[in-house]
DNA sequence: ATGGGCCTTCCAGTCATGGGAAGGTCAAGC
DNA sequence: GCTTGACCTTCCCATGACTGGAAGGCCCAT
């Protein structure tokens, strides 16, 4: 199986195939004799628990530890779930800072007139409010 | 004003507000004879507003305009209701998106017994599980 | 005049991903 | 056998919104 057919196989593009390799997240792929990356079953499954998990928002290096404790039969299920519970945790914490925001807005865009006048409170708010403690250290970032 | 004691005022890193610069958002700051940027009150003004903008998470193309919209005493404030309610609009995707994610990953993990044995449905679910519809052209970003 | 705390510019890295160039390979049809 | 077009390879660049750091200039107090 060729790049395209493992990308097409597991909904992984090509490029984030190579790239997933370029990273050590897996093995360098084998090689045909004119240097194509030549992809068995067991790399196809690989890619495919890896696009399940960055569709469960996992960070490629909480994906790295999942797969190596997936290689390990022996790995204690209090691994793996601890992961979980900390991605659930961080998902938690950039809903709840996402839904201040959009709260927050939607309360100013409702008393918006929202016609051909200037008077807005939206700006306003935006020009007067004092800065929010709204900060937090974890990225809003998938 | 330099740009560390307008960076204070503001909670804008010197860094950040060099960017803002670069990219246009504000206009160049005056200079001293020493080249040292200088701010005026009105630059700092902007530069809260820029802040609180971040604040509820709009891009910094979102402020660009929101910016102009608000330098401009005559915009009609359906532009401004437009903008935010678009970005509602956007925060509440994504919002959703995590949700699935985090309530999915919520579901297998009450299943994970989490203790010192391997079996461990999270896992099971990673490799097994079709690949779900969990996709969006929406960035989960900041 | 020396020190340390500012300031300046520029360059690089982050994370996951897409775009594209330049060149090699393969399979089908002629 | 040759061309064509679809693949593959590596490499570099760009994104967004930053952060970090180096090298060098400036300012003020001692």
């Amino acid at each position: 199986m060729n790049i395209g057919q493992a990308s097409r196989a597991t909904g992984v593009s090509t490029k984030m195939i190579r790239y997933y390799e370029s990273v050590g997240l897996i093995r360098p792929a084998d090689r045909t004799d004119s240097n194509y990356r030549d992809f068995g079953e067991r790399d196809v499954h690989e890619l495919q628990f890896i696009r399940r998990a960055r569709d469960l928002g996992f960070s490629v290096a909480e994906i790295g530890h999942l797969l190596s404790l997936w290689r390990d039969r022996d790995r204690p299920s209090r691994e793996v779930k601890a992961i979980a519970q900390k991605h659930v945790a961080d998902l938690d914490a950039r809903i709840a800072e996402m839904k201040a925001m959009a709260d927050a807005l939607r309360t100013l865009a409702k008393c918006c007139a929202g016609d051909d006048r200037p008077d807005c409170p939206i700006l306003v708010d935006l020009s007067t409010r004092q800065t929010g403690a709204l900060k937090s250290n974890v990225r809003i970032a998938r």
